[in-house]
RNA sequence: GCGGGUGUGUUGGAAUUGGUAGACAACCCAGACUUAGGAUCUGGUGCCGAAAGGCGUAUGGGUUCGAGUCCCUUCACCCGCACCA
């Protein structure tokens, strides 16, 4: 009998899911592990090689744990809101809900194929109203909540009210956009409306004018993770700043929260320090600064993280959309000012990213240094960032590069007030060194210095030491069609939260998915987007909002009472592992943090962080292929030849292409435009060139797994992404490979058939098979452990080699079972043959033992005339002195060249008797 | 500029964490079996050398009896952040 994989892979496909093998149940008398991937956005291109690399290791660690005794949660779904389906829509006016659907079946169909242990009665799709009522649900769970800095959690909306009703503004310490001050009689007078705008100010989920991504291209705003270098991550459109009204989540209040959980996961560190980065946590103080304009005063607060400097200032400066800039500017700088913010203005952010220019204006009003009491001017300048800080800095130009190379240009004076440091040429920045211009720090190392100056301006009310953080608040509101409705209507302007029972809010029918002719969301197209006669919100969710919280919804995707049961989420808990890409580092991995504390916060769930280990897969990248045009003609020439000729370099799709030769038949007929094609061939053939680049299909190096499973079979497809490389690395997809590790599968099968006979027996196994089965299992144990699956692979490929024809019973049967997390179809086969009823992902994981792999001889180094050689095979049980004597009866030209010495011995750390020969 | 990471045959990659570098594969070569092979099997394959032997883990140094592994220098590449005061 042959080894027919497409047979058996279909065949044993179809049985589980008939069977419901992998069906997941609550079963608190079994440990749980729940393995997650990061759920896919379904595009419309279908899934390549790529895609799968992290989901086939994460099956192989949930089919691992699962014969290691776990009941093992691995659900899979769809992240089914998003913007390419609506620019689809908008192109095809086709209903962004078909094109999802169909793309999600052509992933599953490919999912299917590769033999997942997913429990599919889990499955579902951020874009279905019984999903989203969920996540509408958490949006008002941040609505009526607010950030309480003295317990550090979030509190109800309604524990707020009652203390601005018995306290005023006073009575609380929370996280806001703005503190206005009031007391509670005042509170209590407050009107509806004046209630609400004050606690918009405090809400988790809250309405706010702030600078925005705007991707006019898009239509939308986008958060900061969305946009890279000036342009939308999606589209790669320009985005411009602009200040918007937009619904916001306060990630803000929890950055220290969110920077400390970090200590306490398994995660890489380079995905860590991202995070890190991404909050941005300095320490430093806030320092107030008296400034005048003409006869006006005013206290204006800079943070600073050198507050040792204070002496070196020597000017102020303003982020060009900073509120100082209206009060500061003196009526004679006046024209001089707003020809500067109209100049900034006109800017792109790439412009201003690129430029890095130094520019400025003075606003004719000056600062009072609070140390020194010394008058500095204050200037504008668009190197100090608006949303950071205050807005306006102190600035020391002998001890900051940027503050130095404005000092220069504007010609501004430059007070060194470190010993020694050279500022002749540059600014001295490094944060060492003895003070010396500054006063009572004067003589002290810059160490103590900052603190001794926190200190000072704290007892003379001047400032206080204050931590700041780089993360802002998640613009939360995109003006599109094709995401979760705002569960908000406005009674009388008031932005009003629907009650828990309107939920789901579904998506309205529209004749278009475009912006009204008024600029107003698709939504507004609505006939009747009204809630009991008032208006709703007319902006929608953005991507991330859908993917926040589902990894608790899978534990019990069913439940329309909650997002997640109590006992559900009891036992199910947190993600033991998470597999995917870097690229969610500052966005859902942020995000999802950041919902899990709340809800935690709350008490809607029982762990702090959501993903205990985190493991990010490498790309697979694509071998793309090239043909040369001669320019000007439908020439084309081989690799070889192509420097004696002008030509272009031309993507051709690489199943053309075998070994980088050119199929020139095939490739006349692909495009109307090379049919008639000539060639310039060398040796009769024709050579394309080759690069590694991303797969995609505009680079026509796709490789579709189905294709792979039609010609291999899904178990060698399995085992060859894992034989590539370590999964965390990325590595180019190279077909040629592929050949060894099926193979091995054909091999496998072998022992237990020849061509009609079952050849399985129950002989009793040698110890040299003992050995190979029992090294092999701890070799897996401990690789899999460890995510190295490629040495697995090897390590099978090792055992198969050493066992050569065995087929005993005894060795083949935990050998099935090794092999099953890697190659289940096959696996499955042959313990079925082996007379098992079961599936074999719930037998019982082979036992180790160590006692079959452990070598009785080993060699000892010995050290000769400063050369180590080595003694093979003593009893590995000799001490130093057993070795020293066996090295000493040696005949010594057997063992090393010149007259035997005096022998010394040294021990090692560890196991290894280590003897020098002098 | 700051931060994280990587450098081993022709190629993908191993190396019990300081102990005989190159496992396992791919490629290539030779042979066997075949009407044929892009099937299967066997053997060879780091470099120099006829051999003995020598040289080899990006670079230069150091520690050590012993270094791919630890420490310092330089270089190259990849990734992330980037006027964050």
């Amino acid at each position: 009998m042959d080894y027919e994989f497409l047979l058996l892979e279909k065949k044993w496909q179809e049985k589980w899911a008939a069977e419901k093998t992998f069906k997941a149940v609550t079963d608190p008398s079994k440990p749980k592990f729940y393995v997650l991937d990061m759920f896919p956005y379904p595009s419309g291109a279908g899934l390549h090689v790529g895609h799968p690399l992290g989901y086939i290791a994460s099956d192989i660690y949930s089919r691992y744990k699962r014969l290691k005794g776990f009941n093992v949660l691995h659900p899979m779904g769809y992240d089914a809101f998003g913007l390419p389906a609506e620019q689809y829509a908008i192109q095809t006016g086709q209903h962004p809900e078909v094109t999802t659907g169909k793309n999600i079946a052509r992933y599953r169909s490919q999912m299917d194929r590769i033999g997942f242990s997913y429990d599919w009665d889990r499955e579902f799709r951020t874009c279905d109203p019984a999903y989203f009522k969920w996540t509408q649900w958490a949006f008002l769970k941040m609505f009526g909540s607010w950030y309480d800095k003295a317990q550090d959690k979030a509190r109800p909306i309604e524990d707020l009210v009652r203390a601005f009703a018995e306290g005023g503004s006073a009575a609380v310490d929370a996280a806001a956009s703005d503190t206005p001050v009031f007391t509670a009689a005042e509170w209590n007078a407050f009107s509806e409306k004046e209630k609400s705008d004050v606690l918009m100010h405090y809400r988790l989920a809250y309405q706010g004018e702030t600078f925005v991504n705007w991707c006019p291209e898009l239509g939308t705003v986008l958060a900061n993770d969305e946009v890279k270098e000036g342009y939308s991550v999606r589209g790669g459109f320009p985005v411009e700043q602009k200040k918007m009204t937009q619904w916001q989540l306060r990630v803000s209040a929890y950055a220290g929260r969110l920077l400390d959980g970090l200590d306490r996961l398994d995660w890489s560190d380079s995905l860590k320090e991202m995070q890190r980065n991404w909050i941005g946590r300095s320490e430093g103080a806030e320092m107030v600064f008296k400034v005048r304009n003409g006869s006006a005063e005013y206290d204006m607060t800079i943070f600073t993280t050198r507050a040792d400097t204070v002496f070196g200032v020597t000017f102020m400066v303003l982020a060009p959309e900073s509120e100082w800039v209206e009060k500061l500017t003196a009526p004679a700088c006046k024209e001089a000012v707003e020809a500067y913010l109209t100049e900034v203005k006109k800017k792109t952010e790439r412009e201003r990213i690129a430029g890095k220019t130094v520019s400025g204006v003075f606003t004719g009003s000056y600062a009072t240094n609070p140390l020194t009491g010394k008058e500095v001017p204050v200037w504008i300048s668009e190197y100090v960032l608006s949303g950071y800080g205050t807005g306006a800095i102190m600035a020391v130009p002998a001890h900051d590069s940027r503050d130095y190379a404005f000092a220069r240009k504007f010609n501004l004076p430059i007070i060194p007030l470190i010993e020694g440091a050279d500022v002749s040429e540059a600014s001295f920045d490094a944060k060492e060194g003895i003070m010396m211009n500054s006063g009572f720090l004067d003589g002290m190392s810059v160490k103590e210095a900052i603190p001794a100056a926190i200190a000072y301006v704290e007892s003379h009310g001047i400032g206080h030491r204050k931590v700041n953080y780089k993360i802002r608040d998640a613009i939360f509101s995109r003006q599109r069609y094709w995401g979760e409705p705002f569960p908000i209507y406005y009674k009388d302007g008031i932005p009003t939260p629907l009650p828990e029972e309107a939920l789901p809010l579904t998506l309205p029918e529209v004749d278009e998915f475009k912006p009204t002719a008024a600029g107003d969301p698709p939504l507004a197209r609505a006939a009747d987007w009204t809630y009991n006669g008032y208006p709703l919100e007319t902006s929608t969710m953005p991507g991330f909002a859908g993917s926040s919280a589902y990894y608790l919804r899978y534990m019990d995707p069913h439940n329309d009472k909650a997002l997640v049961s109590a006992e559900a989420n009891g036992y199910w808990r947190d993600v033991d592992l998470y597999i995917g890409g870097t690229e969610h580092a500052t966005g859902h991995l942020i995000y999802s943090r950041f919902w899990n504390k709340v809800l935690f916060d709350l008490g809607y769930v029982c762990e702090n962080e959501p993903f205990r280990k985190l493991v990010n897969q490498g790309m697979i990248q694509g071998r793309s292929n090239f043909v040369y045009r001669i320019v000007g003609t439908n020439k084309f020439v081989s690799l070889g030849l192509k420097d004696q000729y002008k030509t272009t370099e031309i993507h051709v799709d690489i199943s053309l292409v075998h070994n980088d030769r050119l199929d020139t038949e095939a490739f006349k007929a692909w495009r109307p435009d090379f049919a008639d094609a000539e060639f310039i061939l060398e040796n009769g053939e024709y050579i394309c060139g080759w690069a590694i680049e991303k797969m995609s299909k505009s680079m026509y190096n796709v490789v579709n797994p189905d294709t792979v499973c039609d010609t291999y079979g899904a178990d060698t497809l399995r085992l060859y992404e894992m034989f590539l490389g370590p999964l965390e690395q990325s590595k180019p997809w190279n077909t040629k490979g592929i050949d060894g590790v099926n193979r091995f599968l054909k091999k496998f099968w072998r022992l237990f058939w020849d061509r009609e006979r079952f050849l399985v027996n129950d002989e009793e196994p040698t110890k040299a098979e003992l050995k190979a089965l029992h090294t092999l299992i701890g070799k897996e144990q401990e690789d899999i452990e460890n995510f190295s699956f490629n040495t697995t692979v090897s390590a099978f490929m090792i055992a198969l080699s050493e066992l050569g024809e065995c087929s005993k019973r005894a060795i083949l049967e935990p050998l099935v079972i090794l092999l099953s997390p890697f190659a289940p179809h096959i696996t499955e086969e042959l313990w079925h043959q082996l007379g098992h009823s079961g599936s074999v992902a719930y037998a019982a994981y082979p036992e180790y033992n160590p006692a079959y792999t452990v070598e009785d001889t080993c060699s000892y180094p010995v050290s000769f005339n400063g050369k180590t050689r080595f003694i093979a095979d003593l009893p590995k049980s000799l001490s130093k002195e057993e070795v020293e004597a066996e090295v000493r009866s040696m005949p010594q030209t057997a063992k090393y060249v010149g007259d035997g010495n005096i022998l010394k011995v040294i021990v090692v750390p560890g196991r290894i008797v280590n003897i020098v020969v002098k």
